[in-house]
DNA sequence: GCTTGTACCTGACGGTTCGAGGTATCGCAA
DNA sequence: TTGCGATACCTCGAACCGTCAGGTACAAGC
């Protein structure tokens, strides 16, 4: 338990969620992607860019992210956008996430009562 | 992205509030707690044995939980129950839980409006 | 006697994230 | 013009968590 301190331990896949969320929006480049989910998430979750990049291209290699170059002032930017592939995943991403935490915020709440929602 | 069958990639840390939170409501033991998860997230969360144990020594070792052993039938039941510290860490957790979750959520909805809340 | 269910435990494996490091360009200020 | 910080990309090793497959043992039913 010594190591460990900038995010709260939960999450797994957050990252990757977060990504396809922003993505879905507008194509972004690696660089501003870190950012923005600070932004978007109030600064309450930060992803380095050791998480990001990965990532990144890992999606891409799937097919779920497409990559292009831009030239913006003397530098080149990689900036993503999903495929068609990517928004199914996305919609399946977000779902998931939703059920799942879902399920975790009933566990949470349904002590001895609220067992009624429960209809099959 | 091969292995990957049972629990959706999210989650991390997970396991363990929910045993908090089960365990602040009633002492249990670890074979029960692994159904009690399953039952308290409708089926859609299922953490095995081998990931339930060893949480529960951990936090045992950390003075977090309290184990008890029990003879019952002709076999013996170790139960959990919450130390005073452990009270003190489930709320932590599930306040936790609760502000990253939100965040994301916020970030799932939050397009292009609802800018404004960025007050500072 | 054998299988199934309860109840405990462990260890190897794999995936994800973290942290620190490395490169290069641009703009600004000293 | 030199240095610094911000931008922008990338990679590697370590750590952690959860999964899966195993292993023990008792009880009950067939």
């Amino acid at each position: 338990m010594a190591g460990r301190k900038t995010n709260p331990p939960f999450l797994n896949g957050v990252p990757e969620l977060l990504l396809l969320e922003l993505l879905a929006r507008r194509s972004m480049y690696g660089y501003e992607l870190v950012q923005a989910i600070r932004a978007a998430t109030g600064g309450e979750l930060e992803f380095g860019e050791g998480c990001i990049y990965p990532i990144l291209h890992r999606l891409e290699g799937q097919g779920v992210l497409a990559a292009q170059r831009q030239a913006v002032g003397g530098r080149v930017r990689v900036v993503y956008g999903l495929t068609a592939k990517g928004k199914t995943q996305w919609a399946e991403s977000k779902s998931a996430w939703q059920r799942v935490t879902q399920a975790i915020h009933h566990a949470l709440q349904g002590g001895e009562r609220g067992r009624a929602a429960l209809a099959s």
